[in-house]
DNA sequence: AACGCATTGTTATATTATAACATTATTATT
DNA sequence: AATAATAATGTTATAATATAACAATGCGTT
């Protein structure tokens, strides 16, 4: 039997890199016009490590934005519960840590008789920053 | 001073109409393409239809799906606060109307000092039909 | 060595969404 | 009724995001 993977490839790595790199979420086109020098050339190639680390929780999509971001919860072990803050005018992103609104999330049901395995929220607003000015 | 728009417009309401019949999310392209014959040509003429109805909470969007819904909650006047289970395998999806959740997320209050007037969570998982298969 | 599977490389193309510009409609105010 | 402000429309072109399809390679297991 073959082992789940346990350690990124080649362009998992330079990805992965390249997105903890930014504090902020990243484009994939943007990815790729900044990986170029490090070999991958085409979209795909950028697409298929950002799935992989999306899969694997390293990376989170801030799906509003169709934006990668490198998850900062060292306990998101799994890309399966994921809240972000999100400014609407300066576009900062961060990722929520608060176990108490995860812990609500996760066991939460509703009347469907639906069990969830996975959510994603996202909060939109002004920053503190923004909220001044 | 020019009153806020009260009524919908032709475009909008052609699109808003054909949402409506869909009990599921559409794509903007399969929406263009069911109201050509009502005189839509063009897909801008879709998404210019579309970001009115979001703004006014007709409609929400799925971002993770980038399809569009007609909200089914009539207390949802402004689209400021959406919550929906997704299907992982046969994608229904179903607007969650759950006051207490709902309540949860409106208060909610992180320590960046940050407001939020605005969220949008998406659960993921397995429908009744779908776990039983 | 042979197999299974994940990854890579590559080209082409599908899908989703907006820019830019000209025109028309609606309604409030003068 | 004329004017002005705002919203909506129509149209062409193009930008931005994402996947299909196919061939080849790498790597651990049997």
């Amino acid at each position: 039997m073959v082992q789940k993977q346990e350690y990124l490839s080649k362009n998992q790595k330079i990805v992965l890199d390249h997105v903890e790199k930014a504090n902020q979420p990243l484009k994939a086109y943007s990815i790729l016009y900044n990986v170029q020098k490090k070999g991958l050339k085409a979209p795909l190639q950028v697409y298929r490590a950002l799935d992989k680390l999306v899969e694997i929780g390293k990376i989170h999509k801030i799906e509003s934005r169709n934006a990668f971001v490198a998850c900062k919860n060292s306990n998101c072990v799994v890309s399966n519960a994921t809240a972000f803050s999100i400014c609407e005018s300066c576009e900062k992103v961060t990722e929520i840590n608060n176990s108490k609104l995860s812990k609500y999330l996760s066991n939460f049901e509703d009347n469907s008789g639906m069990k969830y395995s996975k959510y994603n929220l996202e909060f939109f607003g002004l920053c503190k920053k923004c909220k001044n000015k």
